[in-house]
DNA sequence: CCGCGGGCCTGAGAGC
DNA sequence: TGCTCTCAGGCCCGCG
């Protein structure tokens, strides 16, 4: 499930359960997601506690005491469970709610307050890696990561030098995270939508001549902006609800557009669902 | 160097 | 019911 939005919701559910909290042990009870763990991954975890919880592009990173970082990323499939264990009589030994799958509980944390953090992931595209402090900003998942679209690092001129002379589509260029950092198959739809830009367009047509961006490039980082804050707030209150996306998955519906009568189309670009409206979007 | 297609995994849903 | 097929919100690699 997770492009920006939604791994910036995790992040703050994590960060509420985990910050300033010592984690007690750690069960690896896979010894493999996207790749396998290293030997060490769980002894380097244990003691150490959780300073914050931040994001980068999609990924999670946790800083712990230790000066390392957990750098973590929920693929398509990956989800967080936090436990709050209910005390026994036993002071100290906790009870927990068994009654969820647990089939795909892959990595379990362990906190001393008492809270469990359960990692589940069907799929297992999700990857969990344990990285000192000197390698984190050379390492190859963060190294080359394009800017936070809702930072001020990201604007019409930025993106403008990142399209110019690519021969490739604006939905390509806009799922590459070296461009902008956090977006995937649904917001780069909605994007798009919003900015009335089409996805088959070729990217470096946004620019103009003299490497300046073209008026149509504010527009697709207003629409970026936009429809990340929307999506923000949308998890923040309801979360779950269908119904959100104004073309994606909406194959056939009409546009939303007011007053335009066209009608959501579905293509296919580089293997992956592309939603637009072909009236509006040009 | 770049862009594309395939691979990695499992589960859900459609259609027969 | 049960089989088969397609598709899924991410990322990496190898090929041409």
């Amino acid at each position: 499930m997770p492009e920006l939005p939604e791994v910036e919701e995790v992040r703050r559910r994590l960060s509420r359960a985990m910050a300033g909290v010592r984690i007690e042990r750690v069960e690896l009870r896979r010894q493999d997601l996207r790749g396998p763990f290293a030997a060490d991954f769980a002894s380097r975890l244990a003691g150490q506690t959780v300073r914050r919880v931040t994001r980068r592009a999609k990924y999670l990173l946790a800083a712990l005491s230790s000066g390392d970082t957990l750098v973590m990323h929920l693929g398509m499939s990956g989800s967080f469970r936090v436990e709050r264990g209910d005390e026994t009589d036993v002071p100290g030994v906790f009870h927990y709610d068994r009654s969820r799958s647990t089939r795909h509980d892959h990595v379990l944390f362990e906190l001393l307050n008492g809270t469990r953090v359960m990692f589940n992931d069907p799929r297992r595209f999700g990857s969990m890696v344990l990285v000192g402090p000197d390698e984190l900003s050379t390492h190859p998942a963060l190294a080359g990561l394009g800017p936070e679209p809702l930072s001020r690092g990201f604007d019409a001129d930025a993106l403008a030098r990142a399209l110019r002379g690519k021969t490739t589509t604006l939905k390509a260029v806009l799922l590459d995270q070296q461009v902008v950092a956090g977006l995937g198959n649904i917001y780069v739809c909605e994007a798009l939508h919003r900015a009335r830009l089409s996805p088959k367009r070729r990217a470096s047509s946004m620019v103009a001549p003299g490497g300046s961006a073209r008026p149509q490039l504010v527009a697709l980082v207003d629409g970026i902006r936009a429809v990340l804050r929307k999506a923000l707030k949308c998890n923040a209150r309801y979360r779950g609800d269908d119904d959100r996306f104004d073309v994606y998955d909406r194959e056939g519906r009409r546009c939303p557009r007011r007053g335009c009568p066209g009608a959501i189309r579905r293509i296919v670009q580089g293997g992956r669902s592309t939603y637009y409206c072909p009236v509006c979007q040009r």
